[in-house]
DNA sequence: GTGAAAGCGCTAACAC
DNA sequence: GTGTTAGCGCTTTCAC
């Protein structure tokens, strides 16, 4: 395999290799004779033609790769996002190309200038900071790149994220329906689009409901167990009066639940608490945990179709800004208030 | 950016840039006189060269990229196994390709020979068949390939799994301990390697144990959740005695589990279930399921070391096939007979 | 509509 | 030690 050049397939065919070439490409392919092409592909067929990228990456300056920077598949929250992306970038013809940076500045700019340097056409990024200076030069430096799930402060970027919004108002309503009125809101941290949206739809939602809890808002370290654990220590700690909670994320909840749970509070019969991303197997744990979903797989999709769109017309529109609807899955961790 | 190029950078440098490229090559250094290198290697910086590894690789053959093949980063068992690869790859300057195949024979085919074409210089490969004609070629064609997780009959590919055969005998061992004496396997798919291992070992532990209830054993037709729930109806149906089951992993595990609970059993009141792979948060279940965990991270790891190994002295060493330790991590999932 | 020729940026073989 | 010369396999002017 990777054996058998162009040249073979235009001496099989009994034409130039330009011709082949033309022949073969969909975009010049009408600049050749039907019966040509007709030839030429028959040619490439039989013999299992397969261009090699890397020769033409060198004469179009295109590499036909495509960067993923995630903080950490591992995460269960991205690797929906990375086959979503996956799928576009193949079918187009590309290549994609997967960096964990486990959130840390100099991974990512590391790892993104490396990538930049093998020519990577584009990058899809899940790593954003509310404000970031790594992706502000990339903006500035007109390399194509997409932002999924975080967005930055600056909003220069083309971004595709859940409508957080809904989804905290979703959240909201169905504990109010239950009769909570203490709500607490314990986010993700505030260097991230995600926690800060998700933090101010939470106030805004609570004040449409008229309720007054407002001071019952953490934004958590990480969006992680232990976080989520020492968040909720906290808000124990400050004797305030709750009787439901909107945890940043399902990671976060876990460990709101945790720290809950050893306190000697119970879930739901005291407490009742919602996480955010509604990772796999949620409905198996004990209490299932109530959850928003966000189109994780589509998003990593669209992500990939907006660069995509960058990349062959590398002009400078506006950037995108799009939010993919959510849905609240309501399981058994929210209960009406006793 | 990435343009400077090469001859920039012997112009600046007052040399040809033939010249320059050995100066700035670790592997022919040696030839250039350390006078040049300095100042070759000044220019360089100065500009701040970026070789172009599209060129690079359409000259020398090389692409330092390395394919990963897995059916599924979805699967929680996989992404670990990516990071212990990336990790090292990442180390050693090659770029780690993610594709994932879906356990679809043509979709790895494709993917593959897309990679291939793109100049990969080896793969990762996680989804062998115990049969794999594909693999078959590929180990035929000598190209550097190393499988994890799974492997081939054949096993001419070098290997890197996790133990399994201990793996299970601890799980047995466990449920013996307990005073179990009819114990079922609801193993992988006899296609795989890892169905096939479990299961010859779960019977050679039983065996050893004395126990006879070597026809308590089925291969379910995937490691999904879906084929885990009927293999246990076929089980339930069959009406033969049993007090604790071994599924083929977690998600066998997690579909058995919930056909015995439509089928008023209780676990571990009536059934002990243990599962493999020790998926995350498996300690939050209800039960929280015992498992058997696997070093995947150190597995991929490992993999990617035999693989950069084999990339870059192209010998034909006999494959190497080795297996890491596993650990049986018990919790409430599994009882004692009552 | 097709052939010819000129490279993309780099490295490796061969001179000197 | 360094310059020279050829390409790697493909696309893309430019002729005809």
């Amino acid at each position: 395999m990777q054996r058998i050049k162009l040249a073979d397939v235009a001496r099989a065919a009994g034409v130039h290799p330009g011709t082949a070439s033309r022949a073969l490409n969909p975009q010049t392919r009408e600049q050749v004779s039907p019966a040509t092409v007709r030839r030429v592909t028959r040619a490439a067929q039989r013999l299992g033609y397969v261009p090699n990228s890397v020769a033409r990456g060198l004469r179009t300056a295109r590499s036909f790769l495509i960067g993923m920077v995630v903080p950490d598949v591992t995460n269960p929250l991205f690797p929906p996002m990375v086959r979503g992306a996956e799928k576009v970038l193949t079918q187009a013809g590309y290549t994609l190309v997967l960096t964990d940076t486990d959130n840390d500045a100099a991974t990512e700019r590391r790892q993104i200038e490396l990538l930049r340097a093998r020519g990577t056409d584009g990058f899809i990024v899940a790593t954003a900071r509310w404000e970031d200076d790594l992706l502000a030069e990339i903006a500035a430096a007109g390399v194509p790149a997409v932002l999924v799930n975080r967005n930055t402060a600056s909003a220069e970027l083309p971004y595709v994220g859940g409508d957080e919004r809904t989804g905290v108002r979703l959240a909201v309503d169905h504990l109010v329906a239950l009769g909570h009125r203490h709500i607490a809101h314990l986010g993700g941290p505030a260097d991230t689009s995600t926690g800060r949206e998700r933090a101010a739809a939470f106030r805004q939602s609570v004040l449409q409901h008229g309720l007054p809890a407002t001071d019952l808002v953490w934004a958590c370290a990480a969006y992680t167990e232990q976080a989520g654990a020492e968040a909720a220590g906290h808000l124990l700690a400050s004797g305030r009066e709750f009787t439901a909670v909107v945890a940043g994320n399902d990671l976060i909840a876990f460990g709101v639940l945790d720290t809950l749970t050893r306190a000697g509070r119970s879930c739901p019969g005291e407490v009742s608490l919602i996480g955010f991303n509604d990772m796999p197997h949620l409905d198996k744990l004990a209490p299932p945990l109530t959850s928003v979903a966000l189109p994780l797989a589509e998003m990593g999709a669209q992500a990939a179709r907006i660069l995509l769109a960058r990349v062959d017309a590398p002009g400078r529109e506006p950037p995108t800004q799009s939010l993919l609807g959510v849905e609240l899955k309501v399981r058994a961790s929210t209960a009406p208030v006793t």
